[in-house]
DNA sequence: GTTGAAAACAATTTGGT
DNA sequence: ACCAAATTGTTTTCAAC
């Protein structure tokens, strides 16, 4: 991980369909030298995939939380993952402190949340704090 | 937004990198219609940009945390920008209930972690939560 | 890591249903 | 809205260095 490896990890994160030609004119390297590096990327593990990434609010799920579930031992929802194995749960994190988990969750419409919340209850006691909006929605990783 | 276009975003959201030929033959339309309806979810602020995803716990920084701001009025954090302009902020998400917002942050160490609370104890008051492992990293959207 | 050439592939336009 | 065909251009991938 060099620093051109972190410029083509910049160039990448900021937009994952650039063709290996256009990367090397960026990065002032020769395609086969960008291919191999990317290569490398990919299979240590720092590049985890390429993704389109879509915005919930713009596809009907308008009501975004996050989700923080109290609840421990065997109803615990961490040992339940058909549970988690909602197209309404976007990221699920197991966290120390006074919680399990918290679950980042994108629906349609309130009556959907209730619903959902009343599904986690089965599992524990969920938290629920609306997401109002996202000043920062996401970061590039960078050195 | 039909079914044609929910199978083609979710073929990007799980490879951003496929062209839009290879797209075609995968939902069984020809190049120009994948690229006709692929410009129009871009446009249309459905698909909201490519990006390769970097796990930060394979770059070094092995510290993440969610961490729950609780600071209202002129000093809250959200109100300086240049506070929440630091590459180790990944996310910020402004939020209802008894905080303002909750950060996603990744440090290398537990030192950088320390200094980084510092600083945003200046605004408020900082509840952290150190995320143990993610059962579900990531999940796209779908109908 | 580079260069250059060959082969493969992809994007776009056109004309049409 | 879509397809088929052809053109044009690009990208990738060899090889040799």
């Amino acid at each position: 991980m060099d620093d051109l490896d972190w410029l083509l990890l910049g160039e990448l994160q900021a937009d994952a369909r650039l063709s290996f030609s256009e990367l090397s004119r960026r990065v002032h390297l020769s395609p086969p030298a960008v291919a191999e590096r990317v290569r490398k990327l990919e299979e240590s593990g720092v590049i985890g995939g390429y993704r389109a990434h879509v915005d919930p609010r713009h596809t009907g799920r308008s009501v975004v939380a996050l989700v923080t579930m109290s609840c421990y031992g065997p109803g615990c929802v961490l040992r339940h993952p058909e549970m988690l194995d909602s197209p309404d749960i976007f990221e699920v994190h197991r966290v120390t402190g006074g919680a399990c988990c918290v679950l980042r969750v994108a629906v349609a419409t309130m009556e959907d949340f209730e619903s959902l919340i009343d599904r986690l209850a089965a599992y524990g006691t969920p938290s629920s704090s609306m997401v109002l909006s996202s000043p920062v929605p996401w970061r590039p990783t960078s050195p």
